[in-house]
DNA sequence: TGCCCCCTGCAG
DNA sequence: CTGCAGGGGGCA
């Protein structure tokens, strides 16, 4: 499900939560959901919660308990790099990639047993959905009883434990391209790699995680409309002008996504269980048949490299 | 550079 | 029943 801004929610979610808590126990429930070994992050204390391209990444401290260590990362609250590329300190993370339909939960009502019932607070509507279910793959428990619930219907998506030597430059991260929320991220740099696809469509394009990392449907239809470019342009028919549009129409996606609590079609929900209300901003995607909200030409819908892809043909050339 | 596939569920 | 769904790895 998530692209950059879900995943971005959910970590800002997540960081003011659990960071400083320890992990006291991980219970799988679908084993294929989890690579690694659990009983390497049982006892280890979250020190920093970041996120790269669809990623999201705890990391914890090497030692035992309350041991110190240096945080694996490199994005501070604002999705932006702080401390530069490489290297990284040695540590140990759980990395999680959600695919479409995962959801990282927190349960961080303080469940007491009174009785021998429990009690605790009330969830939210939209929480009750992503409470420990028939989709829960992976639970973990922390010291102060709250605990993140792995939640993924289709199974697409996975938690893995990983040290710091397989991220970075010759890991894991290798082929990704630029996070389009930081400096590096220039209309140059993505017309640069947009070509080298030259008779891919723009919008696929933009959903190669090694042009750019983070995007993926819903926010590449909106960046297309931003920009005003046709998604299935070539981008060897584009103009300098129309690349430096195409930029900012994705950091303007992304942003949007970000300042609206992410997207949901389906399943998002964020850390607290809450759905994004991003789609209800949004000018094109899911929109087919609907008035373009600049125009109002009927929203088109076509299918490119297998996925949906809207867009107004009177706004978009 | 395109499919097919991993899986599950829902809408038409 | 078929088709489609925030992803992306693998294979021809």
């Amino acid at each position: 499900m998530p692209e950059l801004p879900e995943v971005e929610t959910i970590r800002g979610g997540l960081e003011k939560k659990i960071v400083g808590l320890t992990i006291k126990k991980v219970d799988i429930c679908a084993p294929k959901s989890f690579i690694g070994k659990a009983q390497e992050v049982q006892g280890k204390k979250v020190i920093k919660v970041w996120r790269r391209a669809k990623m999201l990444g705890i990391d914890l401290t090497t030692g035992p308990a309350g041991g110190s260590s240096r945080p694996m990362s490199s994005l501070n609250a604002a999705g932006t790099r702080r401390d530069s590329l490489r290297p990284r300190h040695p540590s140990l993370a759980l990395l999680f990639h959600l695919k479409m339909t995962g959801q990282l939960v927190l349960d961080d009502r303080k469940w007491k047993v009174e009785g021998g019932r429990m009690v605790g607070g009330h969830p939210t509507p939209d929480m009750r959905d992503a409470m420990p279910n028939s989709h829960t793959r992976v639970v973990f428990s922390f010291s102060d009883g709250s605990r993140l619930y792995f939640n993924d219907q289709r199974r697409f998506g996975w938690v893995k434990v990983v040290q710091s030597s397989e991220l970075g430059v010759q890991g894991l991260f290798e082929k990704l391209g630029p996070e389009p929320l930081e400096k590096e991220f220039t209309w140059q740099i993505l017309k640069q790699n947009l070509l080298k696809h030259k008779s891919t469509p723009i919008k696929s394009g933009l959903m190669d995680q090694q042009v750019v990392s983070g995007v993926g449907n819903i926010y590449a239809n909106e960046a297309c409309f931003n920009a005003r470019i046709d998604p299935r342009a070539r981008s060897l028919e584009l103009s300098n002008a129309q690349f430096k549009k195409l930029h900012q129409g994705v950091v303007k996606a992304l942003r949007d996504g970000i300042k609206h609590g992410g997207s949901t079609r389906a399943h998002f929900v964020d850390s607290e269980g809450h759905r994004g209300y991003f789609l209800d901003y949004a000018y094109v995607y899911g929109r087919d048949e609907h008035p373009c909200k600049i125009c109002q030409t009927e929203i088109k819908k076509v299918t490119l490299g297998g996925r949906g892809t809207y867009f107004c043909p009177a706004c978009q050339r």
